[in-house]
DNA sequence: CGGCTGATCGTG
DNA sequence: ACGATCAGCCGA
């Protein structure tokens, strides 16, 4: 495939590291807070996109009974998460949507940091990312017969919410299950780099989303963000 | 901004 | 049957 001058550019003049696998092959608590401010890279058809990582939640693994591996549920879905630190879990959630984690510890201990949020690193990951998010959307219009929305004329929810929650990262990322349980040290277009400082006054805690079932579990203040 | 609803399908 | 969700719509 060919790659687009401007990247090969951008890359030139700004390569920052990528994350080792020490980075990852520790507690999902401590991994993910650090993660934020790092940059998630994803080299797609449309051509690289990076986003600033501003919001993470922790699963803390068979104990914790907000996870998909509560109880030791080790099952050909929630393999990735056993698989050690740096590994990618993506999978499908209510029938249409993605969300992607990546696996911390070691091999056979399931913990990880689900992604939530990105914000664009630079301008042209924003549009690629807009151009991403209308496809769906798109879609919906053309069945209600309606005009397409372009680049230059966005719905709210893209303009106020381009990547701000799991799914929406997801689409905007170009994240599907494709890109279910890759080494993301070893890989060549789905990883992650050093970004921002972030000092520790500049982290928030809160509640996990959307595990009401969870228990005691979904009180803990397992959800981080800037 | 907060609350509600329908959409949609792999998993166990 | 059930979600680690979202867009669009409504009312304040």
């Amino acid at each position: 495939m060919m790659e687009k001058l401007q990247d090969a550019m951008e890359k030139y003049v700004d390569s920052p590291s990528r994350l080792p696998r020490e980075f990852f092959t520790r507690d999902g608590i401590t991994v993910a807070k650090e993660l934020l401010g790092k940059i998630l890279v994803h080299e797609t058809e449309l051509g690289t996109i990076r986003g600033i990582i501003t919001e993470v939640e922790s699963y803390m693994g068979e104990e914790d009974k907000g996870s998909h591996t509560y109880g030791g549920r080790r099952t050909e879905r929630t393999e990735p998460m056993y698989h050690i630190g740096g590994t990618s879990y993506v999978y499908l959630i209510y029938g249409m949507y993605s969300c992607m984690n990546i696996a911390c510890m070691t091999d056979g201990i399931p913990q990880a940091v689900l992604l939530r949020s990105v914000v664009p690193a630079d301008e042209i990951s924003e549009k690629r990312m807009q151009e991403l998010r209308l496809r769906p959307i798109n879609v919906r219009q053309q069945k209600k017969g309606k005009e397409p929305y372009t680049l230059d004329k966005l719905p709210a929810s893209i303009e106020k919410h381009l990547a701000d929650g799991p799914g929406k990262m997801c689409i905007a990322m170009d994240i599907t299950r494709a890109d279910n349980d890759i080494d993301m040290i070893g890989s060549e277009s789905f990883y992650v780099t050093e970004g921002m400082e972030v000092k520790a006054e500049q982290i928030k805690a809160g509640k996990r989303i959307g595990i009401d079932y969870a228990e005691e579990a979904a009180d803990y203040l397992w959800r981080f963000y800037l």
